[in-house]
DNA sequence: GATGAATGAGTGTTCATTCAT
DNA sequence: GATGAATGAACACTCATTCAT
């Protein structure tokens, strides 16, 4: 998994013409096809040329090495992300914290329910060269600002945020959803579900005082 | 990552004499340091009986592919931590179910301590193999006797348990755990961060009324 | 000697530039030349490639395999004997049928004259492919056109064909041939041995009554 | 397909013991099972120990090497060919030369019957080996005293035995039995076949003035 | 800029054979 | 005499990557 060769460069030619906007954009489609139906053993250079319709001649004027298109893919998918995530955020916001955790977390379901397969592969050789860090950053950002400043803001009585309590309630949020995702999939879909994650994360973010009855709507 | 072919057996010859017990060990520890030093994809079986101290021959006699090394450490893991927890819940079975949830959360911050990172990978082959169904079960059969049964013994008011709670209750335990593991290990060794993941557990398997005070030692 | 897993494909690129077919040549070349002068069991595709000139990488671009390889020499061969036994038989069909039968017997140990070695463990592979059908066909169909549609023409008074008689024909003809080419290649070039093999053919064809004079020429 | 080391011995202990020879035969009948279900490729010296029921070391106190195996088994059943043919050979001697004849090829075709693969197999070892020689003798040396010896005896106006005709009878006899054994067993069992077989070679024996009537008993 | 033929180090795996027990 | 653990050369095959066309 960890890079065998060194990682020069990860991008080559920022494609400006049409003609190579749609190679890449071939060669990642190729690349979620053949990671969705194979898995990431079968991902081999040759084969994701063929599928997108181009030479591998072509791929690696675009890509530098293997990994570079999984990396390309990882962050394309954590800026729609985050896009999707600031979005829900923006919109909620004058919400209740209630309401604006369920919109984050409806989001962040939605955002695992489509090729959740293709994501986690695409993440996992993202973490292995040490990009991580780019990676938990919307959903802890949203959380703190959930966690922090609103309380500020609205003078609420919930304890202070601090760096654990942030850590445990994003990682339990995300591995919920991660494992639902990976294990059973229909979960995602129920709304009872999505209720007790809600539930779960405001009360870890808020304090018991405050969490909500369960089952509420 | 998944199989291409059927598994067809994943054991070999059973080692018998004492010379081939040790080998066998040799064979686990040598996996172990090179996954650790280098990931999953440096491990083949070439280097593995290398470091070993074996003839690759001899891996072979042992193990039928490269797969079978991990799976067998693997299992070996997953029955390490089933007598840990086993053991953990049987020593607190009788105080609080606060304190049970302590024990067994305790128990696998510990369990998460050491190596693992080989832990991780050993375990992600083991799931592609198809072989998940051995992997929960500890965790969850725990979560189900404290949130179930021990509610309808001591007649608390607590909602009952169904199987999405349970669901989220494990997953997000793990989780977090996984995630402080591999993000930020320091965090395994700090007391808050167990207390903050115990309170979460109880807070969703008992429900918002029983959850203890934040910070209770 | 079976093969274990289905034969998926046979071949791979087809060469269209100059250099493939080049390529192609000298790998059955050096096949060639690596089982006349050590056998089957020491046709390794990296001793096949080495032999070429050419790495293994591109070998295998060319077949997906190291049967594959001698399949597609058999097939070659065979085309060549069809072409051959075709020609032989045109320029013969308005003879008498003993100058039918001794073009076409002619043409046969022709063929088994040169590399006979390499014909023989090349064929042995295509056969235990289960390929056989490709193979017996052109002496087969000549012997039948001989022995049915001749005799029908010329309303001779010969025993009509059957298929018992007809495998019985085609095998000893073969069967002479190849253990000529493989015990006493010297025979293959002396006339008696031509004159005998005709003989034979032709009177199990045609019954005893037309059988020939011995020895004429 | 050639020896790959030097070839020392082809025995080494003769068994005189009881148990000795159950293990030899034990072996014998290992390698002739996995011949047939699975072929030559599949006959690996481990497996042959293990399905007779000893060990590999046990099994190289008996033969040198993996061909040793095999050749024995070539050996033991030529011989038991030779017998059979001396024993058919005798019988008929004081009938006519196509009783003669066909006793002969009757043998030929019942020893053809049972496990002509497992014998084909075998044999093709024997040969690559360059042990050819000790091979074709036992037909051979009856087809010589059919035609010359008898001929002589009887005072027949048939065509003296020269080599090459010799040569042709025998291997087209051998060669259609052969093919038959391979391409299409139930040929054996035919009487149809048998009588063909016996017309053609007393056709070329004895020239075609003496040759029988088609289809005679 | 695109192509695709060529490369070869590296992988997983087998199996004949040896030798300490 | 029997055992079976150990050996390691050899094999079939893959795939990321280069570069002449």
């Amino acid at each position: 998994m960890a890079p065998k060769h060194k990682p020069p460069d990860l991008t080559r030619r920022s494609p400006r013409q049409v003609r190579s906007v749609q190679t890449v954009e071939a060669i990642f489609e190729a690349a979620a096809q053949i990671l969705e139906a194979e898995g990431l053993a079968a991902l081999s250079t040759n084969r994701v040329a063929e599928r997108a319709g181009t030479s591998i001649g072509t791929l690696y004027q675009y890509f530098p090495n293997r990994d570079a298109i999984l990396i390309a893919m990882a962050r394309r998918e954590l800026a729609r992300d985050r896009v999707a995530m600031e979005r829900a955020v923006a919109e909620a916001w004058d919400g209740s914290t209630l309401e604006l955790a369920r919109a984050t977390i409806r989001t962040l379901i939605r955002l695992h329910r489509e090729r959740h397969a293709v994501r986690h592969m695409v993440m996992r050789v993202h973490i292995a060269h040490g990009l991580g860090e780019e990676h938990i950053s919307p959903v802890q950002e949203i959380a703190r600002r959930i966690g922090t400043q609103r309380s500020a803001d609205e003078n609420r009585t919930s304890t202070p945020m601090d760096a654990t309590r942030l850590f445990v309630a994003t990682r339990a949020v995300i591995g919920v959803i991660r494992s639902a995702a990976l294990e059973q999939p229909a979960l995602l879909d129920e709304p009872d579900f999505e209720a007790e994650v809600v539930a779960m994360a405001v009360y870890i973010l808020n304090g018991p005082a405050t969490s909500p009855a369960r089952g509420a709507p």
